[in-house]
This record gives C-alpha cells, structure tokens and sequence, in this order.
DNA sequence: TTGTAGGCGTTATCAT
DNA sequence: ATGATAACGCCTACAA
C-alpha cells in the first residue's frame, strides 16, 4: 500500500475518510479530534509512510522549527563538541539545528546570517569571530532574525550574549602556574590586541593576574600564533624553546593552540610539564587524553549550550525583550601539564 | 529604506516598477531581462534587503538545493573533519548541507532518512553504522530520496557507496609493523565480528597480512573496546600492558582508539614507540600532533568527500543508474609511533 | 521582453 | 467535532 512519489495530507485524508484539515489537526493535536478519526488518521499516516512536507508547512506558518548555529568550523574540536551539545539540547526543546560554517571571517559569517533568513530559520546562534560582522546583524534583527550571538561580543551590546570565562579564565589559568612556582610565564595569544577580543580579554587575564601578585608582565613573553591552528601553534612552541628567555610556564589561549605548543616544545626536547608547565583553554574531550594529559580552564560547555537555547527561544518568544548576557562558569581541571 | 517584517518578490517588484515575473527571471537568469529592467531590479533587491524564500522555492520547484549528511557526530574529529570537506565540496556545486546525527545507532539512522524527506532535502549522504536502518532505506529510495552510503555497506549493494580501505589498509598497517620486527601483533577493535561490518574488514585486513607472512594469528592477542570511546580504548590500553601476553605492536580499528590506546600504555609506564608500537586508521588532524605522532592509515579524504558529493549529485541526476561502488586510495603515514 | 493565472502542501479562519 | 475556503511566496505555462 505503499504509493510512489509524494504522498501528501490529502491523500491520507482520502484513505482515512476525512478531511484534510482532520488530518492536520491529528498531526498537531490542535483541536479535539474524536477518538476514532484519530485512529483512522494514525493508520492511514503509517499505511501511506506519509511525512508532512517541511517547507510548506514553514510556507504557511512562517516558522520552520529549525535554528541555525554558525560556528568557525566544525571540523574544530571546540566546536564539534559544542555544536553536540547544542543539537542534543535543541531537540530537547523540539527543535532542529541547521549547522552553518563561517570560517571565522566576517564575510562566512554575515553570509550565515542571510543564509539562515532565506532558510526561514527561526533563530541563530552565531558563534562570532569577528566584529566586521556587526553591521549586517544589525540589519537582520531589524527584520526579525532572532539572534544569540557567541564568542565575540558586539560593541554596540544589542545582542543576547553568551561568554566564555575569558578574563577571569586565563587569570586563574596564570595564578595556577604562579603558585606552582613558575617564574618565567609565556602566554600565547593571537591576532591584533587592539579590539577587545577573546584575544585579548584572554590576554588580560594573563596580566591583570601577574600584577596582582606583584609580576611585572615581559612584554618578550608574549607570544603571537601566526595562525590559529595546530601547525601554528607548534611553531610557536619552536620559537618558544629556542627563544633563550627561561620559559617555565605557558598560558595557551586555548587547548589547540596548547597541545601544538607542548607538541612544538617536544620537538626541541623540551619536556612538559619537567622542563615547563602549560596550561589550556576550553577542556576538550582530546585533552585529557593528551599525552600528558593537559591543565586547562573548564568552562561548563553543558550550561554554554543550554543558555544559548534558552536564550534563542526566549529571543523567538518575545523579539523586543533587553538584550541579555551571560558568562560561564568554569573550573580549572589540574592533569599532567601542570604537574 | 528597510521595510520591516516580511519583503516578499512582490515588494520588489513594485519598488522596480515590474512584475513579481521579471524579478524571478533576474534572480534566476532564465530568460534574458532588458539591462535597463535588470538593474531596476538590483537596485530593488539590494534597497529592500530582499532574501529569497527558500519555503515557497522549495514548495513549488519541488527542490531545496539542500543535502543531508548524516554522520554519527560531529564532536568526533573523524566526521568533524569529514563534515568540512563535504560542506566545501558541496559548496562549489551550488548546493547547502544540512547535517544530521545519527548517533551510530539504528534509529538515529532510520530518523534522519525520515528528517530529510519531511525537509525536502534533494539527497543524502550518510554514514551507516548498523545494518538494521537498510529495511526503512530501501522505502525511501522507493519513495524518491536519493541515497549515498559511506561505512556500512547494505547487504543488498542496493546504493550508491564510497568505502574506506579497509582491509588493504588495516593490511597494509599490520605489514607495516611486521616489517619493522614487531613479533606478538595486538589488534584492536570493536562489536562483535558476526556480521559484515568496518570492524570485521579492519580485522580481516590484519589477520590475512600476518598469514600472507606466515604469522598464525593469536585469537588471545584480539582485544575488543568495549565502547568506542576514548575512554573505551583507554581501558583496552591498560588490558594490553596488563595482559602479560608480550605485546609489542598494536594495530588499532582507528585513530581516537589508537590514541586512547596509548595514552592507556602510558597510564601503566609502557612507552610507545619504545615498549610497543601503535599504528592507527583515519589520520585525523590530531593524529600528526598527539604525542607520540602517530603513524595511521591515511585514506584521501578529500577524494572520499568530493565523490560522495559527485555520486549523490549523479543520483539525483538520475535516479534510476545502477548502483555504484567505490574505495578511497590510502597511504601509510610514518610517524614517531612506529619508529 | 514582460505580464497574468494557477497551483505546489499546509494551516488559520470561519462555517456547519 | 469536522469541513470548505483562502492564502503563505514562488515559479511553470501561457498570453500579450
């Protein structure tokens, strides 16, 4: 009994004897359908193998039930673990998620956004990289794109906003080392330090925890990836041993970047944690397995994931609330690293 | 000039002076349009912020431009990487991918067939785990979802499959660590080796290269994780330095075992390569990082994204070809975990 | 080259 | 409790 082609509503009204709206209102249990249209509808449903049609039901009722989540790249161990929590915590909500990548440039990520409206997505959570991106966000809520942004805030705070512990993070990251007894403390961060990035909110964490405790920071310390990637971050660890400058410690912008240095540092013989301590940033699933297993902030991703939903589907309940904003709450998990 | 709300073909239309027609014929180039016209049009569409509708395109072109990839999830640094390439790859081809997760369990995998026909996705690309979704597969491709398996093979070869090397491969790593002297050869993998499965083929490929070579293999020196996680492999790593069997090369089903493996060794004072040597399957990004590097299988994963994409895009083309079979080309790559 | 009519599958509204 | 009707925004077919 099973039909070729599309099998729409109306051909389960037809086997069922009823209407189509009948069939409608057993699928969204709207109003009350007698006990034995239901049943007849159910059947003629399993019968048929029908499945409503997404897009016209998103044509009619302008929603899709499908929020977009725009992250860097999936690919990335941060994010393919993040974008997990997020799906699992969505369909909770009965909701689907839409991945897009951006690439971390601001043109990924404005063309996510557009994507995400002609998607007729209900929301987006937009993990940001970059501020350029800014304008076009502007524009879009302005035509009714619920939209929680991630990461990178935007300056002018008009949007609901979920953040990583990046100062207080990497300053309890630098204060673990110092009370270990580390003398010499790199930290490696990237890009420009200009804009108040996770960059630099990172990095000032870094500082402010050093001069809280009487150490001027060495401005020779720093030490900027070239490229946020592993093969960048292992040069780095190169430049690091080789610099002559007494490095006993590390702060790493995040766990990536850490597990490249401590991998660039071997590569000169530079054993860690005897030779030099480093410490992360973000606790992803490889770094406990990392050899040797890698100190690093924790964020709670499962509290990140959780508020982001939330806070999407509260913005889709009710779009001219205040822009909200939050911050994770984290631990620092001490392994080998920092042994 | 930003209208607020919905901005549908029609506004457009008006602000340009033309009919709903010529703004669908701009947007599309089907038909040629007057310079003049055309650029009214532009300049309406750029003004306006006008984004197309992809419901209603959807609804009546019957097509969403979108493809399904299903893959068990995306926090995995195998399907991560994965998901990239195929994003990209589907990119160039004018087309959008919506990814799913399965899970690695038969009713995710059933679910996200029945996801992407309620989507309208024009196909789907997804990585089989189980052999029990193939009864609700073959209903879908009956029912016009184009179809391209990666993984688990249906037993019927009633789809379109791109495969992994892997009994050459897993062939091809055994040798590899025959060669360099290894005498008491571990392997590890998962499930039960009953049906047809990855895990079957991987340990195929290693039992026929020691008997190619002479090598009676020792059913004690088979080691099962017992979840295929980190945390699972870890505990097989201990079982292996515990086990008092002379253990001296391991070949594991992929990378995140393998390195879970040899963090386990590590737990117990058994240094790879040192002690034992540790060949993997996948070469992941971390694999080149991690600590020993390691040394794996390497399939051409761009290949196997860029003619997953070719196959479903050649399906959708023509849903009636017969089915196609392809193995992605592979290398063994020499890392320090097997020096 | 441009415009008009109709329908894709669903659901809101109103009527029975 | 159930059904008829119209409309969501776009595109195919045809007409001008």
């Amino acid at each position: 009994m099973v039909k070729r082609g599309k099998i729409t509503m109306n051909d389960v009204a037809q086997l069922a004897g009823v209407s189509t709206m009948t069939v409608s209102n057993v699928i969204n249990d709207r109003v009350r359908v007698s006990p034995e249209a239901r049943e007849r509808v159910l059947a003629a449903i399993r019968e048929s193998g029908y499945q409503i049609n997404a897009a016209a039901r998103s044509l009619r009722s302008g929603r899709s039930g499908v929020i977009g989540l725009a992250v860097p790249q999936v690919g990335n161990p941060y994010f393919g673990m993040f974008a997990e929590l997020v799906i699992a915590e969505a369909r909770r909500h009965g909701y689907h998620i839409a991945v897009e990548q951006t690439g971390a440039v601001a043109l990924g990520e404005t063309a996510a956004v557009a994507q995400s409206r002609r998607l007729q997505l209900d929301g987006l959570i937009l993990s940001l990289s970059t501020a350029e991106a800014e304008s076009s966000l502007l524009q879009t809520t302005e035509q009714g794109l619920p939209i929680v942004v991630l990461g990178e805030q935007d300056p002018a705070g008009r949007f609901d906003h979920v953040s990583a512990p990046d100062e207080a993070g990497a300053a309890a990251a630098t204060a673990h080392l110092v009370d270990l007894g580390c003398k010499r403390i790199a930290v490696v961060t990237g890009g420009n330090l200009d804009r108040l990035t996770m960059f630099t909110r990172r990095y000032n964490g870094y500082r402010t925890a050093l001069e809280d405790r009487g150490i001027r920071p060495d401005p020779k310390l720093r030490f900027i990836v070239d490229s946020l990637t592993r093969e960048g971050a292992r040069s780095t660890g190169h430049r690091i041993a080789d610099s002559g400058l007494g490095v006993d410690g590390v702060v790493a912008l995040n766990d990536i970047v850490a597990m490249g240095v401590i991998r660039g540092l071997r590569d000169r013989g530079v054993a860690v944690p005897d030779d030099m301590r480093v410490i992360g940033f973000d606790d992803v699933p490889a770094a406990a397995y990392f050899i040797p297993s890698l100190s690093t902030v924790s964020p709670d991703h499962e509290w990140k994931a959780a508020k982001a939903v939330e806070l999407i589907l509260s913005r889709i309940e009710d779009p001219l609330a205040p822009p909200r904003e939050y911050t994770a709450p984290f631990a620092i998990v001490r392994r080998e690293s920092t042994a």
